[in-house]
DNA sequence: TCCGATACTGAAAAAAAGGTAAGTACCTGA
DNA sequence: TCAGGTACTTACCTTTTTTTCAGTATCGGA
C-alpha cells in the first residue's frame, strides 16, 4: 500500500485511497467528526476490524485526526484533516461522476 | 470487484477504477489512441498480463475501445470512449491533489 | 451479579489481486 | 530455415487484502 515514488499525481493519490474502504469513510466523515461506532453504521457493511485498520492508515497519513475522551463507556472521536478536507474535495468530482453513472455501471454483469 | 449496490456515487466509482492500474492506464490513455506494446511501456512495472486483463475489464465496462487491425505483426489500438473519457475528466482533480502532495506522501513512512 | 454498551485486539482463514515464466500464431526479412 | 516482432494466453505461485469470530476492559443500571 506504499510505493517509493510515483509516476504521476494519480498514481500517488491513488495509493492514498486505495482499497476498498478509505473514499467511503473520507466520505462519511465529510461533514463533522463522528464517532467509531457511528463511522461503523454511516459505512454499511464493513466490519469493526476494517474500520479500524483503515482509520488508523489514514490516521497514519495525515488524513484523520482522532480524540479520545477518556469515559465510560469509551469515546473516540474521528474527523477530518485540512489534508484529508482537501482529498476529500478533490474526490467531489468522482462522486458526482459515480452519481451520474451508478445506473450505467450496475447494469454492467459482473462476469 | 463489482457490488450489486452503490451507497454513494464515490463507491461506484472506486468500485469502477479499484486497483492498481486502471486508473494508470485511463490516464495513458487521455491523449489518444495506443498500442498494446506503447501501453505497456507507458505504464511502468505492469505486466502484460495485468495489462490485458486491465484492458478487458475497462472495455467490458465500456470505457475503452478495442480495435483490432488484421494485420501481420498484429496491431491492436486502444482508446478511451466518450464514457471512459468522462471518467478521466472526473479524475483530474484527483490527479492534480496528487501532484500537489506527491512530495508529503513519498515522505510518509511505509509502516 | 449479570447484561449491555463502547472501542478496540488478535489469530486464523478465505478470497482477491498480482507476478513469473513459458507458450501460441502469424508473417517478414536475412 | 530461422530468428524477430506483435499481441496475446495459460498455468502456477506468492502476496496482499478482507473477512470471520472470539475475546478484552470499564462502568452503569436492572
Amino acid at each position: 500500500m506504499k510505493k517509493q515514488s510515483y509516476s504521476c499525481g494519480l498514481d500517488a493519490a491513488v495509493d492514498v485511497i486505495g482499497g476498498k474502504w478509505k473514499a467511503l469513510i473520507l466520505w462519511a466523515l465529510h461533514d463533522g467528526s463522528r464517532r467509531f461506532g457511528e463511522l461503523r453504521r454511516a459505512v454499511p457493511g464493513i466490519s469493526e476490524k476494517m474500520l479500524i485498520l483503515q482509520l488508523r492508515e489514514m490516521e497514519h497519513y495525515g488524513l484523520v485526526r482522532r480524540e479520545v475522551y477518556h469515559q465510560v463507556p469509551p469515546k473516540v472521536e474521528y474527523s477530518l484533516t485540512d489534508f484529508g478536507q482537501s482529498l476529500n474535495a478533490a474526490l467531489i468530482p468522482l462522486g458526482e461522476w459515480g452519481e451520474k453513472h451508478m445506473k450505467t455501471i450496475e447494469a454492467i454483469p459482473a462476469a
